[in-house]
DNA sequence: CGTCGTGGTCGACGATCTTGGGCACGGGCC
DNA sequence: GGCCCGTGCCCAAGATCGTCGACCACGACG
């Protein structure tokens, strides 16, 4: 059989143009055609790797969520429960440049998941990824073996919630104040 | 001077023909042709009582906003604070199919808001109110004359966190269970 | 060495938003 | 009463987008 390409590492390379175009004008300017030029290629290539625009979207996507697990995995675990389940959630918030786009990502995702099942699917892959991070900051906080369930929908509401405004509204929410609202939420429920 | 057309009634009408594609075909259907034909003209019509797209989507939210004020306002108050105040704040989550459409809007204008300034702008009005809706529901449940910043940014989050899971999750936040955690929230805002 | 499947390009199609030019109507002015 | 001209509206075109089909080139396998 002819001329055979790693796909993977294809994609791998086009996602990388894909989030270079990203980062440098936003996630709006994150069209085939310019996500081709940025890689070197024509339009058409793209389609050998991703056949439709939303699954560009959902490797990204996929990407923001291998990077966000990373950092997690990555945290030392210092410190008291307090601090590292502290540490965790700020992973999944956008609190500076890298993470405001992958919020970005998150966020168009989310949109288009209203009209498009693929994209619907990935979003609630994501969405338990983050489910699990906060149980896993829940168990951490209250010593109990299991997360209640009702603590945990709570906190992932609330988390999903302060990213939304400080992707939306960075003057009202900065970085701090995000900060601030996550550990008082997490105050309250070690101490109960 | 000629042919004098009332321009808030054409808005109006044509909002109307807008919000009967949304919902009906959803808020992905709500295109400038789409309206135009719902709405019986040409779609060069739009352009005299809305320039672009953006303006047509920050009419639909201002008539989200002014719905869920009148909702709110309409609330006749009885039973105690808990009761009130969760009324009050489950206007404001998409727990059935008109309100569903209306965080539609909200989501659609969020993703635009990104890169559109206009857009932006009125989200950042519809917050306000949201805001203003919380801080009335901390005010009567915490009793004190003047609401807490901090307690009114998380309940403002979560709620928001709630809405935005209610409308990409249906199944995993169904209505019960976003008013449920609603409620436990607004139960340990009102026990502190 | 030939074949054929894979990789890649070009062009086109349909849909979208947006814009400019042009036509019709009708109220104001002489 | 008749002429202006501004408003309202449509038609067509431009620009951009995602997607698709037809075509060419290369190279591994038989």
């Amino acid at each position: 059989m002819p001329k055979i390409v790693d796909h993977d590492a294809r994609r791998a390379e086009l996602a990388q143009a894909m989030w270079r175009v990203v980062y440098r004008d936003g996630v709006g300017a994150a069209t085939v055609r310019s996500i081709a030029a940025e890689a070197g290629w024509s339009p058409s290539a793209l389609r050998h790797y991703f056949a439709t625009q939303t699954e560009l979207l959902v490797f990204a996507m996929e990407h923001v969520q291998a990077e966000a697990a990373e950092r997690i995995a990555a945290d030392d675990r210092t410190g008291g429960p307090r601090e590292v389940a502290q540490r965790i959630l700020e992973q999944l918030l956008p609190l500076d440049r890298q993470r405001v786009r992958e919020a970005e990502v998150w966020l168009l995702l989310a949109a288009r998941a209203q009209t498009d099942p693929v994209a619907r699917a990935r979003m609630a892959d994501a969405d338990d990824g983050i489910r699990r991070a906060v149980e896993f900051a829940v168990v951490l906080l209250t010593g109990e073996p299991a997360a209640d369930h009702e603590t945990v929908a709570r906190l992932h509401a609330l988390l999903d919630g302060l990213a939304l405004h400080a992707l939306l509204y960075p003057e009202r929410m900065p970085p701090a104040r995000a900060r601030e609202l996550l550990g008082a939420h997490l105050g309250t429920l070690a101490a109960s």
